[in-house]
DNA sequence: GTTTAGGATTAG
């Protein structure tokens, strides 16, 4: 489809691939060159689809130079567009629309005497017609449509002067807010109140069906942005409304953090003038004593039939009934009253058990009711939450003498009242770096407590993203060598091969009782073949932050003497983007070409290498390329991306060697670029069961031959997770008993590990597939 | 052109 629908006009600007050139309808000329060349304009006449005998069908329309009044003669062009070009316009675009073209050529208007319009006319042809005339790079788009021509800047009405039955753009500062709660209509709705300098106070309420379009409110004093919202009086006070079209932004209310707007809208416009918005509330705020010195309390400092907020860590969860769900959390203090241990079947709880932490009295249980259950469902273990209004309830079990201290357990009780409520904090958020500070020495210090057999290994499923880059988690090589399997031996029980010595092979027979990771996704690992780490693989949020961090240090183009530089400035998203091709590939097939892309967003990296084979994301420091961080991918391939070892890649760029390469692909491109290379992994941990006992055993090496599926493939698309969920969902039926389940034929192999001076047996699967007619649906 | 909500404790 080569047309391409922006929501803004900004967007011609900036969603537009970074090598094309902008020329000025005024400047075009006959002699102009229009390879990598874009024009703008507004559509100021369309014309029908007429068919034509060369080309199928053609529609001509006008393009006006948006800067230029209609007096200017040259400012308006006529454009031509062919075959199922000229259909896709008629159907997409529409007079008074901006659009942006590329992929024209340029011939002499033949209708210049009569129409007076620019001697000059544009064609434009579908990609069937002249593929092999176009040289287009990243994106095989011509023309980019903005439906809402009006370039202006938005205009912000101070709180004290809004007028009833309006609708406006406002800025605030949140003085007290719910996180989004079922309505009785179809949609979810957040009610909050805000302020600003004029001291007016206005409460606002939110309508959409879609959570993720609601503001991401995370404490009073976070700063809002409200578009398009409509004023009304409700018990005479001005009231703000969503209205049609309306969309929102928030940014952490504190002096000294980056002003980053959180948002799930991938087309907002944020800019310089926003940015002295956003900083000249904060400074008021904070002589305003609007932002409390803390947003929640501590676990060390609540106090029976307290109400209050909490920042923490999940730690595990589980289901109590259709209205309570359970959440085992920690921030890492000890609370001074004892608390409450609410215990559930292993196999109930989702997570790791808590037993160290409980032993310590630093895990809180928390019991969520009624209608934030739903919120509770879509948590996992390891995300940092808030809990809003949670209320510490002194609880005495039945007959329990009173000189007994009494257990503090958590309520969230149904309800919104007092914002009562709970969400996700992005692990970014400026407030949790002192709980992040806390919980990793209280980590350190109960892995030092821990016992041999409490699995060292398991510490690896809930790490969070950000525990990356700091404590690598290491895998030691295993002992098995010269041994092999043919499949000849004997079947035997777990009994027996927990009998024997290693190392060993084993035929087994037995059930699945339980699994780890529950949760598929996270079983997905990346592991250096080189240093044999392992490591979890960072989620979008992370990533997106290791992107901006680039962006924020590398404002010149680099300049390399190796690669050809084409850069695009973009005055809205004050930055500029760069590609740099090797001087040596430029003539390359475009597909086939190793692409460095500098000075762009996680998001725009995946919409450019949806539609190109290598692309590369770097940075310049002191104008010399560099790589990402390599706790990003340092390469997008589609929709798959690589990753470098931190420890195994060298530290400094090099010159991609890139001659005598045929066909780019990812091992090529790392070795050319001094990157080691990153392994998708599929890690798994059994727990086997037969009539004697059972047996913990991994499955990891041999695990792309049980699935019969690429670690790789699985990591890059949905069908494949869902195919191992498949799988697995056989194996073991979920909410089925022991005796439901089926029996497998395994080979297991016995194996010592070394670790801190002492040798543990370990268990793994091998040479183990499952069968064809596992994979599909039941 | 807009039903919902329009702050103001659950009661486990």
């Amino acid at each position: 489809m080569p047309v391409y629908a922006v929501k803004d006009v900004i967007d011609l600007d900036t969603k537009a691939p970074p090598h094309l050139q902008r020329i000025s309808i005024l400047d075009i000329k006959l002699t102009s060159d229009c390879v990598h060349r874009s024009v703008k304009g507004k559509v100021v006449q369309k014309g029908p689809v007429v068919s034509c005998k060369q080309r199928d069908c053609l529609l001509k329309a006008v393009i006006q130079d948006p800067k230029k009044s209609s007096a200017s003669q040259h400012a308006s062009i006529n454009v031509i567009f062919f075959g199922t070009l000229a259909k896709d316009f008629s159907r997409s675009v529409s007079q008074g629309d901006m659009v942006l073209l590329a992929g024209f050529t340029i011939s002499k208007s033949p209708t210049e005497q009569t129409d007076r319009l620019h001697p000059c006319h544009l064609e434009m042809s579908g990609p069937d017609a002249c593929l092999s005339k176009m040289l287009y790079y990243i994106y095989s788009i011509f023309l980019w449509v903005s439906r809402c021509p009006l370039l202006h800047r938005n205009i912000y009405v101070p709180l004290n002067e809004l007028k009833p039955r309006r609708i406006v753009n406002v800025y605030g500062v949140v003085t007290f807010f719910k996180q989004p709660f079922p309505t009785k209509g179809t949609d979810y709705c957040s009610t909050l109140k805000i302020t600003d300098q004029s001291n007016a106070k206005v409460g606002c309420t939110i309508f959409s069906e879609r959570l993720e379009d609601h503001p991401k409110i995370f404490r009073i004093g976070d700063v809002i942005r409200l578009h398009r919202v409509k004023t009304q009086m409700f018990n005479g006070s001005m009231t703000l409304l969503t209205s049609l079209g309306w969309s929102t932004v928030t940014f952490d209310g504190m002096l000294d953090s980056p002003v980053e707007p959180r948002t799930s809208s991938r087309t907002f416009h944020f800019d310089e003038a926003d940015k002295r918005v956003v900083e000249a509330l904060r400074q008021w705020a904070s002589s305003q004593s609007l932002l409390a010195s803390e947003p929640t309390v501590p676990l060390s400092s609540v106090q029976p039939k307290m109400y209050f907020d909490l920042t923490c860590q999940l730690l595990a969860k589980a289901c109590m009934d259709s209205r309570c769900m359970l959440l085992k959390v920690w921030d890492g203090t000890k609370c001074e009253h004892p608390l409450i241990n609410v215990t559930v079947a292993p196999d109930a709880l989702e997570g790791e058990p808590t037993n160290s932490q409980d032993r310590e009295n630093l895990t809180a249980n928390i019991l969520v009711y009624d209608n934030h259950v739903e919120v509770a469902r879509t948590l996992k273990p390891g995300m940092f939450l808030r809990l809003y209004n949670l209320h510490a309830v002194p609880q005495r079990a039945p007959g329990q003498p009173h000189d007994v201290p009494c257990h503090l357990g958590f309520h969230l009780h149904g309800g919104t009242s007092y914002g009562r409520g709970l969400c996700s904090i992005p692990s970014d958020n400026p407030d949790l770096l002192t709980l992040k500070r806390v919980l990793e020495s209280q980590a350190e210090k109960l892995a030092s407590e821990k016992e041999v057999n409490d699995g060292t290994l398991l510490e690896v499923w809930y790490t969070p993203p950000e525990a990356i880059g700091k404590g690598l988690l290491t895998f030691f090589p295993f002992v098995y060598s010269g041994l092999t399997c043919g499949h000849t031996l004997q079947q035997r029980s777990l009994a027996h091969v927990k009998r024997c010595t290693p190392p060993a092979f084993h035929h087994v027979c037995a059930q699945v009782k339980s699994y780890k990771p529950q949760n598929l996704y996270q079983c997905l690992k990346l592991f250096c073949p080189q240093c044999t780490t392992i490591k979890e693989v960072p989620d979008d949020e992370f990533i997106a932050q290791v992107f901006q961090e680039a962006l924020r240090g590398s404002c010149q183009p680099c300049s390399e003497h190796w690669a050809v530089t084409s850069s695009v400035d973009s005055i809205q998203l004050d930055r500029a983007i760069t590609m740099h091709v090797s001087c040596d590939m430029v003539l390359e097939n475009t597909q086939s070409q190793l692409l460095f892309l500098q000075g762009v967003t996680l998001d725009e990296t995946c919409v450019i290498s949806a539609a190109h084979k290598n692309v590369v994301p770097v940075r310049s420091e002191e104008r010399r390329m560099r790589l990402l961080d390599l706790s990003a991918p340092f390469l997008f391939c589609e929709r798959k991306r690589y990753y470098g070892c931190k420890q195994c890649s060298q530290s400094s760029f090099v010159e991609p060697e890139v001659s005598g390469v045929e066909v780019w692909d990812e091992h090529n491109v790392a070795k050319a670029l001094g990157v080691q290379l990153m392994q998708y992994v599929l890690l798994l941990k059994f727990e086997l069961e037969d009539e004697t006992g059972t047996v913990e055993a991994l499955l990891w090496e041999d695990a792309e031959r049980f699935f019969h599926a690429s670690s790789a493939d699985i990591a890059a698309s949905q069908e494949m997770q869902d195919k191992v969920q498949t799988i697995m969902d056989r194996l073991q039926p979920p909410g089925s008993s022991m005796a439901e389940r089926p029996w497998l034929e395994l080979c297991l192999i016995a194996y010592t590990v070394e670790e801190d001076g002492r040798t543990q047996v370990c268990y793994q699967i091998t040479n183990t597939e499952t069968r064809e007619d596992l994979w599909a649906r039941p």
